[in-house]
RNA sequence: GGAGAGAUGGCAGAGUGGUCGAUUGCGGCGGUCUUGAAAACCGUUGACUGUUAAAGGUCCGGGGGUUCGAAUCCCUCUCUCUCCGCCA
């Protein structure tokens, strides 16, 4: 959410942002100043009433203790009209508060200078490519051919026992995720993150704080007995372990990483595309997430942008890094880079991870704040990223290393999974 | 699921109608003292809004009500804790 303080003072450069975006509404910004104009203004009134009662109220207290009881009575009298107006103006400020509220939430965040405009993925700027595209003869096969090959991922048992886009890991497959999970962890770790369990579920201040909520509900499983949420992404535990937090600034920068399972409900996505591991409703994912003082958020996600990189290249994976177009990013976010990693058999590109600088957007929601040199209260950056999300990655190996023979483990995972081939 | 208790500042914990944005203790910050530190002592220490700065306003879990006036009384919702039951 944007402050409405810093699109007063902006207002050009908002729309001009926004443009960057493809807001399709920016009278909103107008209407937005307009009614925050409004709620001064109203707000004024009903501070100057309440404090003609509040003074009334003193004196009529303070002649009531000195026995002056006709005196009070005659305040008393013309207490009701301001009783009636500070009524009345309050609920007039509620609802302006409330209109003001449902059009700030609407807007998206400003783009960061840096991101190219466009509309589609196509229009993704291609920030540097690394790795070499292993050349596979002719009978390679997909990853959902090799995990039923080698019995490693079983579809329709996920079917039988929930549905479509819900696997079953069997025996190494099930080994290879947890090996995973637990290299990932280690590296953050090792990059400076602590790690975190968090509850799986959420309520709904914490979809608020992170900005799944209001407007992508139907993105998530929605546990309505008692009214909670399937995570999308640990994202949202994280981070919103920070809401409502006032941090010292020598406690900044905030690293924190955590493994969960992600739940997607993906509705409306079905086709050749979301085949076996591409898009599923539940897959496994360590998130690394930093809360840092404004001045260094930029060079936090170029740190977490190398942490993922660095992943890559120990799993031996080509990839590529992808500046996100203002029509392709997030809600939330001020600069995105996607990375994408090369499916030898389906001989395309995998988004397998995503990091984003969201600025103060998810900090004003959240109200997370540090105290900054002058002993002012300011908004933090927040940062987030996939490092990494399983389904994919799992997809590329398979793919990738595959051979007459088997499929080989990279090195970096033999000391997890204790075994350096699948066969 | 049944019964009861509770929700106050970073934490602990007073406060049952006006002088309470709130006693006190701990913690934090600043200072005195000290070679330095500890101890002791002194001072200071919530958030939001508003303004050039102030003044003013709002906030004692959320919402509503009574009253000239509510942390305090009433209604309601949510959450937490304790005991019992069930249970990994």
């Amino acid at each position: 959410m944007l402050q409405v303080s810093y699109i007063r003072d902006n207002r050009e450069l908002v729309l001009e942002r926004l443009a960057v975006k493809n807001f399709k509404q920016p009278e909103l910004v107008e209407e937005i100043i307009a009614l925050d104009d409004k709620r001064k203004q109203t707000q004024n009134r009903a501070d100057n009433t309440s404090a003609e009662a509040n003074a009334a109220a003193k004196k009529i207290g303070e002649l009531m203790r000195t026995g002056q009881k006709e005196e009070a009575e005659a305040i008393k009298a013309n207490t009701g009209k301001w009783k009636e107006e500070i009524k009345q103006l309050t609920e007039q400020l509620g609802s302006i508060e409330e209109e003001l509220q449902q059009k700030l939430v609407l807007l998206p965040n400003l783009p960061h200078t840096s991101v190219p405009k466009g509309l589609t993925p196509e229009e993704n700027e291609i920030v540097l490519e690394n790795g070499e595209k292993p050349q596979l003869p002719g009978n390679a096969l997909p990853h959902w051919e090799l995990a039923a090959k080698y019995n490693l991922i079983d579809f329709e048992l996920g079917v039988k026992i929930t549905g479509a886009g819900f696997p079953v890991y069997k025996g190494k497959g099930a080994k290879l995720q947890r090996a995973l999970i637990s290299y990932f962890l280690d590296e953050a770790e090792k990059a400076g993150y602590s790690e975190m369990i968090v509850p799986l579920l959420v309520n709904e201040a914490s979809g608020f704080g992170t900005g799944q909520l209001p407007d992508k509900e139907g993105q998530m499983y929605y546990v309505g007995l008692d009214n909670l949420y399937l995570i999308p992404t640990a994202e949202v535990p994280v981070t919103n372990l920070y809401r409502d937090v006032i941090l010292k600034a020598d406690e900044l920068p905030v690293k924190n990483c955590g493994y969960t399972p992600c739940f997607r409900r993906e509705a409306g996505s079905y086709g050749a595309h979301v085949r076996g591991l591409n898009r599923l409703h539940q897959f496994d994912k360590v998130e690394i997430v930093q809360v840092v003082h404004p001045d260094n958020s930029y060079q936090a996600l170029e740190d977490m942008s190398a942490h993922v990189q660095g992943l890559l290249q120990n799993l031996g994976l080509p990839y590529r890094v992808l500046r996100l177009c203002g029509g392709d990013m997030g809600f939330a976010s001020a600069l995105t880079y996607d990375m994408e990693t090369w499916s030898a058999a389906q001989q395309r590109w995998l988004e397998v991870s995503s990091v984003s600088n969201f600025e103060t957007f998810q900090s004003n929601r959240l109200k997370l704040r540090f105290r900054n040199a002058e002993g002012k209260t300011q908004l933090a950056h927040t940062l987030n990223g996939s490092a990494l999300a399983l389904p994919r990655i799992v997809a590329t190996l398979l793919e990738n290393n595959q051979t007459e023979d088997g499929i080989k483990i990279p090195e970096v995972l033999v000391p997890y999974t204790k075994f350096e081939s699948i066969r």
